[in-house]
DNA sequence: CATAAAAACGGCACTCTGTGCCATAATCTG
DNA sequence: CAGATTATGGCACAGAGTGCCGTTTTTATG
């Protein structure tokens, strides 16, 4: 009946998916719009003195039509990391089915990243956001977990990882705590690069590796 | 001038912290009332209808008084967690040197989530509520991803780890993340053992490694 | 023990988030 | 164009969280 069943997990407040009719173009527009107007006000008095009221009237819509598009104002910033999420499984799904898993989906983060980072958005300042208020470190957190089925569901047709979804829960959910955490230490550090940190993330991650035998 | 900056790095909205004095050990007494009383009434009526007002009522302390103890709502949930990474930290910062860091570490959380099974809470029920909700699976992840700076340091003092704070923190969130999908996992499985699925995901994790070279 | 300082408490008013409801406007379908 | 769907805006309301202040309890000091 409803084409609107598209994003795979969680569902945001966002409902019409599909781009070709007017009125999805628009939902699309206002959706941008408001998340426009967001982070302009994020960024000039934080996020916790930004109001829903200023932020749905800066994007010329009203209070109540921004939880329609929006579940709630914290949505605004998992909205990206879950889209980032869905680019990075669909970059891994690509690579050839010869490669090694875990390289594949190292390169597949590391290539969104880098495109993401050309984009002309504020990623600094979103994860400044992101990291400092730990209310918002929460719904990061959980944002990022969303990609766990995802991934793992890639992950899960390459021969290595077939047959045991707890492997590929698990590795899925590795590789984001890696991600996460090279994040936070270029956040914190403020210096070098951020695909420097990550690299040495994933290479820690495969290498936490236990010696002896028990 | 105040005794009151304890606590490590997040502070609860908990100030007094040593016990001797009545003032503390009074605090402490409704400190854990409240708590009780919380979720007693989660149990019943689930988290979101839970009221602050109904839960202060029940507890026997004013409205206000409840954000004295608790900041917020959410952070009940959090406090259970947050002792739990501390109790494994202390745990682990007393097994000897000699021992494999992994190893050692692996055995704290194991060794500490036994006497947790044993205790006359609700775990399960806690649990449900922290992998249902997103919103509280948010709060989830932010507590436990306290314990990193916490075990990190621990880690670090380890031969292997020293410094390489990096890799600490690393390793660290790792086995929180470990630690969180053994968890969820047992809790969507509904059957198997807990620790058992714990010490799957320790071994995965340390085999997650990468057997032809890049 | 008495008394003053310090801290906890309760109550009140207030802002903000998030939701249900309904009337109106825009869009889609035939 | 007409009727059905869906989006929107406005309103009222409940609950979370905070600032303020007067009162009560605990501590410290003589």
């Amino acid at each position: 009946m409803q084409k609107t069943l598209r994003r795979s997990g969680g569902e945001q407040g966002t409902k019409p998916q599909d781009s070709g009719s007017l009125r999805e173009r628009k939902h699309e527009f206002v959706l941008r719009e408001i998340e426009r107007a967001a982070w302009e006000l994020f960024a000039a008095v934080g996020f916790d003195r930004a109001t829903v009221e200023e932020i749905s009237r800066n994007a010329g819509v009203s209070r109540r039509t921004f939880f329609r598009y929006f579940k709630t104002k914290e949505e605004l910033l998992s909205f990206s990391v879950e889209h980032f999420g869905q680019r990075v499984a669909q970059r891994f799904a690509e690579a050839p089915r010869k490669r090694n898993p875990l390289l594949a989906l190292e390169d597949a983060i590391l290539s969104v990243m880098r495109e993401e980072m050309e984009d002309t958005r504020q990623p600094k300042e979103m994860l400044g956001l992101m990291f400092e208020e730990p209310n918002l470190r929460g719904r990061f957190l959980c944002a990022l977990s969303r990609w766990v089925p995802v991934l793992s569901k890639e992950l899960a047709k390459r021969k290595a990882y077939r047959g045991d979804s707890a492997r590929c829960d698990l590795v899925a959910a590795l590789y984001c705590t890696a991600f996460d955490q090279a994040h936070l230490r270029w956040y914190r550090e403020g210096t070098g690069d951020l695909p420097a940190q990550m690299k040495r993330a994933f290479r820690q991650l495969r290498e936490t590796n236990c010696p002896s035998s028990r």
